[in-house]
DNA sequence: TTGAAAGCGCTAACAA
DNA sequence: TTGTTAGCGCTTTCAA
């Protein structure tokens, strides 16, 4: 079984090749008339011919297909994102092209490589660093691309979410619990999410201590907040995502400390399991599968039209209060 | 500035195309002077040159791309296992277009004809049900596909954990622990996991009930679970899954019932963040990345080798014993 | 070892 | 409205 092209169309419904891809893709130039295009799509139908993306991308420089960069997949806070991003492409006609860097940065442009070898029609890229020469190469090449949650100093549209307003909330309700030695237990320093983190809690608690983590991920927030945990007494964290709340519940077991009696803690994120944590993780919850959707928005639409002037968008957080955080404990007898 | 060509490159090297071509690659047939080769090699660094897949694929029929299916992105156990699919792949010198089913059969189909538009070389599916019409069709269309965690009746390599063993192993730590009322609360019956699991919790607690809940679902599992507990008195549940026994968890809290205290709960997978639920989860572990890194592996060979005859990969499972586990409790006072 | 020519499947531009 | 022609970038014959 030989594989059917469009000639094997046209032969059936007795047209020109030319003709049968009009009449199957209507937003080709060349009104077709209503018999012949029903033919062409009966004959197709009947032959079960599909496209081949292939011989259409090669000669129209389109693939329907968009790269797609998260730097962690084992961040649960992706899932979600890439099921938006996926289910709005699909819808589009796209299919995504999905890697991670795993958070080594030096995968990114080899990844990158391998989505331009594929005439990828446009990147969303969710692993961007402040100063990201891969993004920077992208958009310098002319190639449409959508940032989302992470930006970088390339001017693109993005899709990010309102941490500040979120942040401003968790640290209000600490307070209002008596906390008043608050930490900010954050990620790596040249991502953008740190820097607007850092930010707004240093605008809600300009007293606070900030900390970076090397990583989001939880090993990186065990050994940061050991480190705070031992130069500090702090009795609230705000850590910079659920991953490093994640790590910093570990650091409290190992010191032997009780979340919330002796620490409270609030995450970002709201990452799917969240609620499930030991004990269940108060945390500034942000629309995942939402900033997905809105990126596969923007990306279809600078696709179609590279030159339009798209917003970038902004999707509001709330403070999802849960166990682990509680009344400030009262001054501890001195213990020496 | 215009697409660099390989005609660019040969242009600069000074020799024809397809010699530029021949010194690139090297299994192509041709022999190139190791002058030749470097002069060409050179030319193509400095100028920055990235083959085209899209031309090279239609010309070779071949375009380095593996379609990667899984039924739910949101279920903790596939990020890890693409995760290894990933890495493996681009190894190898191929992507991965993947997509998610959200558990939603007949959303496979449709994926598929993408993917196959796209013309992948391979086929990687998480998804496949015991009777697959998709899989099927792929199968006999001759397209090489390698199967992941849940097997079909379709005849082709696959990749898969010794679940027998582990519930094994979580039967025997329940019933020392005292448990003699024991229900296995398992997905849906079209699945070659569901099957294997219930036979092997059957083979192992041959007196215990066997539940399905409708999917692999957090709240399949507490509506299943909330079921169980209404008709039955058991003292530990072993869950189809960790998202299952997440749902028992939930259904535990609406019962007013404390895990272990009340019921012990043991999970399969040993998804991430089995460790911080609450309580940590004693779960049957399965090697996810290596489940993902072997499917890779194999669905690679197959693209070289059609015709190879490959076994298939069963990897081992292991009992990790955590909090949700524990002494059954002593008879109660009667209530009433 | 290298070059010349042809064609993978499709659709843009032009012609009828 | 439909047909004709050409060519996207690459690699594979076949010929030198």
């Amino acid at each position: 079984m030989g594989k059917l092209t469009i000639r094997d169309v046209a032969r059936a419904a007795g047209v020109h090749p030319a003709t049968a891809s009009r009449a199957l893709n209507p937003r080709l130039p060349g009104r077709i008339s209503a018999e012949t295009t029903q033919r062409v799509v009966e004959a197709a139908a009947e032959l079960g011919y599909v496209v081949d993306v292939v011989g259409r991308s090669l000669r129209t420089r389109r693939s329907a297909t968009i790269g797609v960069l998260v730097p962690d997949l084992l961040n649960p806070f992706y899932p979600p994102l890439l099921r938006g991003v996926g289910r709005a492409l699909r819808h589009a006609g796209f299919e995504a092209l999905i890697a991670s860097t795993d958070n080594e940065l030096d995968q990114e442009s080899a990844i990158i490589a391998g989505f331009k070898a594929r005439q990828c029609d446009g990147y969303i890229i969710a692993s961007a660093t402040l100063d990201d020469p891969t993004v920077r190469s992208l958009v310098a090449d002319g190639l449409p691309v959508v940032l989302v949650n992470r930006l970088s100093d390339a001017i693109v549209p993005s899709v990010v979410s309102d941490d500040a307003q979120g942040i401003a909330e968790a640290v209000r309700h600490l307070r209002g619990l008596g906390h008043r030695k608050i930490a900010h237990l954050t990620g790596p320093a040249q991502l953008s999410v740190t820097e607007t983190r850092e930010k707004a809690f240093r605008a809600a608690a300009p007293k606070g201590i900030v900390v970076h983590a090397q990583t989001y991920t939880a090993a990186a927030g065990e050994q940061a907040c050991t480190g705070l945990l031992d130069s500090s007494d702090v009795t609230a964290i705000l850590a910079g995502n659920d991953m490093i709340a994640v790590g910093c519940y570990a650091a409290f077991d190992s010191r032997g400390l009780s979340c919330p009696a002796d620490v409270s803690l609030v995450g970002i994120n709201n990452m799917p399991l969240a609620e499930w944590l030991r004990p269940g993780l108060t945390t500034v919850a942000i629309p995942q599968e939402n900033l997905g959707e809105e990126a596969a928005r923007l990306i279809v639409a600078l696709v179609a039209d590279p030159a339009a002037d798209l917003d970038s968008v902004v999707l509001p957080t709330r403070l999802v209060v849960r166990g682990s955080t509680a009344r400030v404990r009262r001054a501890k007898h001195p213990s020496a």
